[in-house]
DNA sequence: CTGGTTGCAAAACCTTTGCAAAGTC
DNA sequence: GACTTTGCAAAGGTTTTGCAACCAG
């Protein structure tokens, strides 16, 4: 956290309040989050902020490679900070279930898409989608869920 | 396309000239098309109609099963018929290039995440993204892009 | 002090909803 | 004729922009 602080004030960047209380938020989410969820203080975690400020410093965020976003569906983003393993999200389509893998468990399949699609695929963006095995065993047919709000 | 119309008479919903207008569009499209680029006629190869209207009978086919829709990056949503052979739709993330690809041509790569993440996975909602070859030799490092209007 | 940042208000963008008028079966 | 469906207007939900006041370095 610290060390975030440093390395946007090495790269001429100030470390406001405002500022802080979004680096605050992400290391304390144990999830990727959305930004209203962090300016309505993260169930107490956090103290409530300004939703502008937050959509702010969360592009500057990732412009400076330090957060990124994803969609886990329709509804709002969902952010995270950067890391080294970085986990890979999947959902499932059926219940809505959020899991995450290692990325290192996908890289068979990465393999296999690079080789077949001729693409370097990643899976950061945009989850996996698909139907968890709870769901193989129970639902029958029926198709495609994403619900929740916007896109 | 008069299939589709039967279908849904025989499914108790109407058949009037602004729904026929958005199956027409769908026929006509090459590609997944946003509401937007059917009410604007689709550079002329249908009629322009009402955004409206349009958002509801994409609503209506989706609900019946007949169309679907799926995120390319940011920005508006997509649309498109439901067909027997649905090709998977594949984004760069540097330039934004959208490919197509059987879709049975991932049939091994949903084995191998059936396998190792148990998920049965589609690639129908949020495409694969990723970076194409041509990417690949040219650009060197840096990371993400997804531009476009909203999400 | 200087200029990056904030917070509020307002706009922008995509999608949905309400409702009287029109159209389908 | 009964009941869907339309088209317009307006609202909704998420993200962006304008701008004066504020604050970090």
């Amino acid at each position: 956290m610290e060390d975030l602080e440093d390395v946007l004030r090495a790269r001429g960047h100030r470390v406001s309040a405002a500022r802080r209380l979004v680096l605050m938020a992400l290391f304390a989410a144990d999830r990727p989050v959305t930004a209203e969820e962090i300016a309505s203080g993260l169930q107490g975690q956090v103290p409530r902020s300004d939703l502008t400020s937050i959509y702010r410093n969360l592009e500057l965020l990732e412009q400076q490679g330090l957060a990124y976003h994803l969609h886990l569906g329709h509804g709002p983003r969902h952010y995270r900070l950067v890391e080294v393993d970085e986990p890979c999200y999947v959902v499932c389509e059926r219940c809505e279930r959020v899991d995450s893998v290692p990325s290192s468990d996908l890289d068979a399949i990465r393999a296999a898409i690079d080789d077949r699609v001729g693409y370097h695929a990643s899976f950061r963006h945009f989850p996996l989608v698909g139907v968890c095995r709870a769901c193989m065993a129970t639902s029958s047919g029926r198709a495609w869920g994403i619900r929740e709000g916007r896109s």
